[in-house]
DNA sequence: CGACCTGTTGATTCTGCTCAATCAACGTGG
DNA sequence: CCACGTTGATTGAGCAGAATCAACAGGTCG
């Protein structure tokens, strides 16, 4: 049986940035624009249509309550391509977190969907996936180490991770309290699985360990 | 300016099954088969490639920690399909809740990827969201209350839902424990929200409640 | 310098989990 | 037909993890 490469999405370790190449050349992309912290890149309810390539820095994907609680769904980072909507308007909204730069994706009109913009569609619903899992049966700690360990790799894998998002942010990813992710590094610091270098930036000093626990 | 059909997906009022005809076209459908309950579908590191669309009876998407708990990551229902994957193989796996027809689509191999299949990846995607959410920023009662609109909405609103999954299932899919279910269904039906007709049958008495709760 | 914002820490509360008993439904075998 | 075992659901008691409420520290910026 022959597989179609279209949506087994065959060649998942290339960079991200591979696909992308790919991705421009069915959609116009525009010029880099930047977004200063906080500033809003598209709101719920706004027309979808456009894509969103993170060239820098740090966007977030949140989406609120009736009575003002808040869900992050993802952290996007540089490569990254964001905006996908299966309506016609979007139910999140999309926000720089420390400045980012963005260049936006215009459809154009004589395009077809091409393999890798599925492709990237499926890889936001693995992520996704993955992290209910996280939300629906991991405890605080199991979930800040998740995240530790999924930054790291982001980041190539070395012993120092810039969490570029502060700690409400990490609350409302992690379904839980910035006075829990607080304790939780405290705990991990206590444990020397960590080393708290700075307000932003955590040396990783048991790799190993905080793996097993959200494996 | 024009915006591309193919994945700003224009007309998600559609019923699902109406777009599954289109996505017949690019594939190669089997005949159905029948999964009887608890039957693995595919399992977790299976070869992704074909997708299934659902002809009568729920199928569970599930995922395991390495100790053993179980996250629902989505239930399907007739005229929805799953098996999407990002990979090469399936991160997680999917079983008969209650005894499911099921038709295997197999890529034929010029096919190209349809409009319909991002479409369907995109919705499961924005339904995986929503439920990201529900499981970050809410408690038993009002995911309770999620799924219990969601139900109904899927089965036409009318008053009476069928549970087609058992008490296990429901807990897993939405983060708590069985028996977290049973109180919350318990004081619905204190509150007069809901009627327990059987055990597999709800009756539900106020929509705009359960609504509110977790709108 | 003071106001403000973010982060840390402590005390207390509470939601939901764990452990356990009980019950109802169902199937099997004597 | 009944005794028994099994499985799923309900309910209760006690506990634990995380939320809430509150105080305080450190850094930044006007």
């Amino acid at each position: 049986m022959q597989i179609q490469p279209s949506f087994r999405a065959t060649a998942p370790q290339g960079r991200t940035t591979g696909d992308v190449s790919d991705l421009l050349s069915s959609m116009v992309p525009t010029a880099v624009t930047f977004y200063a912290p906080d500033q809003p890149i598209y709101g719920q309810g706004d027309a979808a249509g456009p894509l969103y390539l993170v060239e820098f820095g740090t966007v977030r994907i949140c989406r609120l309550t009736a009575d003002g609680r808040r869900q992050i769904s993802a952290f996007h980072t540089a490569g990254e391509v964001f905006g996908f909507e299966a309506g016609i308007e979007h139910d999140s909204f999309a926000e720089s977190v420390d400045g980012a730069g963005i260049r936006v994706l215009r459809p154009n009109c004589n395009g077809q969907p091409t393999a890798s913009l599925l492709l990237l569609a499926l890889r936001s619903l693995a992520r996704t996936q993955h992290h209910l899992m996280v939300l629906g049966r991991r405890n605080a700690g199991e979930r800040m180490a998740a995240l530790l360990v999924d930054l790291a790799e982001r980041q190539g894998n070395e012993p120092v991770v810039n969490l570029s998002m502060q700690r409400n942010d990490i609350a409302d990813y992690l379904g839980i309290t910035f006075e829990t992710v607080s304790r939780i590094l405290r705990t991990f610091k206590e444990q020397k699985l960590i080393r708290l270098r700075s307000i932003s930036q955590i040396e990783i000093l048991d790799l190993d360990t905080l793996q097993d626990m959200c494996e």
